[in-house]
Formats: C-alpha cells, structure tokens, sequence
DNA sequence: ATAGTAATAGGAACTATTACTATTTAAGTA
DNA sequence: TACTTAAATAGTAATAGTTCCTATTACTAT
C-alpha cells in the first residue's frame, strides 16, 4: 500500500465528520483540495480503508455510507431528520442467544433501527 | 386497487417461496405464465404490496430481496451458502433498551446477522 | 357501447458503483 | 540526482438495479 495525497485526503475527510456520508458526499468535500479528484480514486479508497479495517461500510438501502467508527456498532436513523446515530446494541449475549437458538455462528451484523430520535419527542 | 393476472402471480410466487428472492427471480418465474410480463411490472406490485403490507422489502446490500412473511423479523445471512434465514430477535426487551438508553422510538429494525449457519459446522 | 380510470408492456432514463486505459507519481536503487 | 517500476490516478465507458415515461389495453360503472 502505497502513500497517495488523495488517499490521505479522503481518510482525513471520514474522521472530521460523524455524519456517516456518502461517496458522493466524500468526492465533492475532497474537490475543495484536489479540484480534480476522481470518483473512482473516492470508491477505490474507501473500498481499500474498508478492506484493510480502518472504516465501515454501512449498507443504507441502496447507497453505502461509510464510518470512521472502527468498532461494531448499529445505528438508529431517524425519520424525521434522517441523522444517523452510532449506538451499541449487538452483544455478546445476543451472539450467545443466535448460537445457541439457531446454531448460528455469528461474524459480522449489519443493524439499522429506524424510528424517531429524543430531538422530536415533546 | 385493482385486480390484475400480474399482480396475482407476482403474489403467488412470493408466497410459493421462502428463498427471499430478487426482482429479477420474481420476473423469471413470472414470465412461465405470463410471456411479456414486464419487469417494470414486477416492481411496481411488489412496491404496491410492500406498501400495503403484504410483504416485506429487505436490503440485502445494494439490492433488495422481497419476504412473504409479514411478521417483523430478521435475518442470518450464511456467508457459505448464502441462505437468508428467517429468525426472531428484535424483541419488546430491546425496543424498551432503545427507548430507555437512547431516548428513541423505534417503529421498524433491519438487522441481519452475517456468518456460518449449522449446515456448515462439524 | 362509451367514458373514465387503472394497469400494462416496452423501453428510456437514472443512480450508484465498478472496470478500463493511458498517464502520473511515490519510493526504492544505482 | 537520475532511473526504474509498480502502484495509484484521472477520465471515461460500462454495468446493474431500479424507476420513470408513454402509448396501449383492460376493467367498471353508467
């Protein structure tokens, strides 16, 4: 794995946000220091970040959001402002539960709770 | 709403299967029966009986799968064979978690657990 | 039978993502 | 410092899943 600037860029980018955002979201942060940045070096990074660990791929419907959260977590999204919250839920005791109920070896869980979040409740 | 050939077998394929299957599966069977059905067809009366309730649209990555069971549940995905299992974990205990810790009012979960189901264990 | 409405087939358009290719660049070596 | 080479890049084309559009067809109630 070799140094790149637009690598660097991209990886500094993910860590000064929380907001989980998109390709997209990334490329066009990105273009404000390298004007001609390409859409594929965002993807090919951000796959290769993924790959080697140091972010998360979060499957949001049909678009990929990514996490500079390294660690396993779910998320609450909101339906009213649509934020995406980083929560802890899975546990060692709901893995234990999948074993033995299902006999199921557990590895990875991809959890997206959608409701309401306390900025809206009156 | 009206009653259509199409959407009537777009309806018993569904039900006739518990292999969560694609658009584009749900369009092949159909076309058994109905030789120009279309596939624009297909995704509207699976939009039309997801919002009605009568099924469930999952997000298996970036493509969606479609579910004819209507009780809330949730996933395991095996990373071998590829199955999608059906299970129950999403409980009122966790709900009440969701709502105590992070002051959250949960109305819909999607959650699949990824790893290696019993078929695949010595 | 006719008007009005709902659903359809077929294909174009759209969006997120991946693949391809010629060019540039980082980093080691003489 | 200049040379080499392998990896990364920009730009563009291609792909896949899905949605949208339009002319046509099929119900349904008068």
């Amino acid at each position: 794995m070799r140094y790149s600037h637009q690598k660097e860029t991209i990886s500094r980018i993910l860590e000064s946000t929380n907001i989980h955002p998109t390709a997209d979201w990334i490329f066009n942060q990105a273009k404000i220091n390298i004007p001609n940045i390409s859409l594929g070096t965002v993807y090919r990074n951000l796959k290769q970040l993924s790959d080697e660990g140091d972010i998360r791929t979060i499957h949001d419907g049909a678009i990929a959001r990514y996490d500079c959260n390294k660690d396993r977590h779910d998320h609450l999204r909101c339906k009213v402002c649509g934020d995406l919250i980083d929560v802890q839920l899975f546990d060692d005791d709901l893995r234990k539960i999948v074993k033995k109920k299902y006999k199921f070896e557990a590895d990875d869980v991809e959890m997206t709770i959608i409701g309401t979040c306390k900025k809206h409740t009156k």
